[in-house]
DNA sequence: TAAAAATATTAGGTTTATCTAATCTTATAT
DNA sequence: ATATAAGATTAGATAAACCTAATATTTTTA
């Protein structure tokens, strides 16, 4: 009965190893190490080597043994379709279903593997389109291109400068949640006034002339760009 | 890492056997076969029995060998609750992302085995707490409870009598089409004004005294109700 | 630079869900 | 009422993901 053995569109756990991968290029911009994709997805590293191996052969990662793996070009694309789906399903969890930060990543996680290009799709239709879900990353566009990111840590901006907001990182929900309390949200313009190196702590203005001191946590998670 | 092998929720195969059984009891009143199952799970009947056996260890379903196998109450209150999700979910398909009756099937077996029981009840919120599908179908209560259905096939109808439509069968997309265009969707009060035993043409007027003729299959895909 | 520590891999299992083929039980039909 | 057909079960495999324990390699440190 349908034992076709039909090759089917890799498996759920496929997907998540690739994202892992992209996820760990994007941060280091160096090969995955297996101890690192195993704490990231919470398995061992044992399994991590057996799996670099398979996708290997289907030609999604390019591995080399004791040295870690990188994504190839379909890999990296079929990891971008899951980062599509994902975010765009934050984006209405978020926004439709009254999620909260904290939630909001592990049902969208297990999300992402049930439903089909062709929701994806229609989900994003419904959303509108957006082009940055919630935290301000970018969503990967349905041809699996990614808009460049030239953002960078708000430690690492110097006094004087306007940013933009451009993103805030999703790691820590509690992180989130006082950036959002007090309107730290992408797209917001902000002036830096002092960055000190002794203790990491970056002042700004926002856009109302409030000013806020932050510490090296919350400067780290606050991504930005040059403002002109 | 983490194999302390946490007794998690029956798996997703799990769920769509006791599902079939539920259907099956339904529509027959019978226990479910080994054979019917197959079937509709596109199965081989060997898969079947081993999970009755193992459905019946887990409390799910009580199960004779070469009798088929009668869901427990904790089975049920188990399809129950996949049952909720699978309509809660294709009532926001069809209302809110445009998927046709056709297509929404199948989207919404995928996805009642990956949302959480806190996505169903905010999407239940979101969808402003619906008593029933977009067929009709009654939606079970969160607590596991159903609506009694007491509806029947318009074939069953008898001449003269006044009825309400209940729901219509969704085992066949382009039927539906037919009903939907139509206006003949639950509902609607339909004046029965002849059940011809010859060939199970049952001829109907509508609330606008438009009349509509329908052959077997059409008939038996209408449940009504009677109207006081 | 050699020993120790950190990482990675291999070998050998386990679990879940499936299959096919062979056998057994129940139902049907002559 | 018995032979045949239909349906169900068991036995034995397979594949995907995972694990632990043992071994190998690389990196760090003294």
């Amino acid at each position: 009965m349908s034992n076709l053995t039909a090759p089917r569109s890799p498996s759920s756990s496929v997907g998540d190893y690739l994202k892992a991968v992209w996820e760990l290029a994007r941060d280091s911009g160096e090969a995955a190490s297996t101890k690192d994709v195993a704490a990231r997805l919470a398995v061992s590293p044992a399994s991590v080597s057996n799996m670099f191996a398979r996708l290997q052969e289907m030609g999604l990662v390019s591995y080399e043994r004791y040295r870690g793996a990188t994504l190839t070009g379909r890999g990296r694309s079929e990891a971008l379709r899951l980062v599509r789906r994902h975010r765009l399903i934050e984006t209405f969890l978020l926004g439709h279903l009254g999620y909260s930060w904290e939630e909001v990543h592990e049902e969208a996680e297990r999300l992402e593997h049930a439903v089909s290009d062709g929701f994806t799709e229609r989900l994003a239709e419904f959303l509108g389109h957006p082009e940055h879900d919630p935290h301000g990353d970018p969503i990967p566009a349905a041809d699996g291109t990614l808009e460049p990111d030239d953002s960078f840590q708000l430690g690492r901006a110097e006094a004087g400068e306007q940013v933009r907001i451009y993103k805030v990182n999703d790691d820590d929900a509690s992180v989130l949640d006082y950036l959002g309390e007090h309107n730290l949200t992408p797209g917001r313009l902000l002036t830096v006034r002092e960055v000190r190196a002794l203790d990491a702590v970056v002042t700004v203005e926002d856009e109302e002339g409030e000013s806020h001191s932050l510490g090296e946590a919350l400067a780290r998670s606050i991504f930005v760009q040059k403002s002109q």
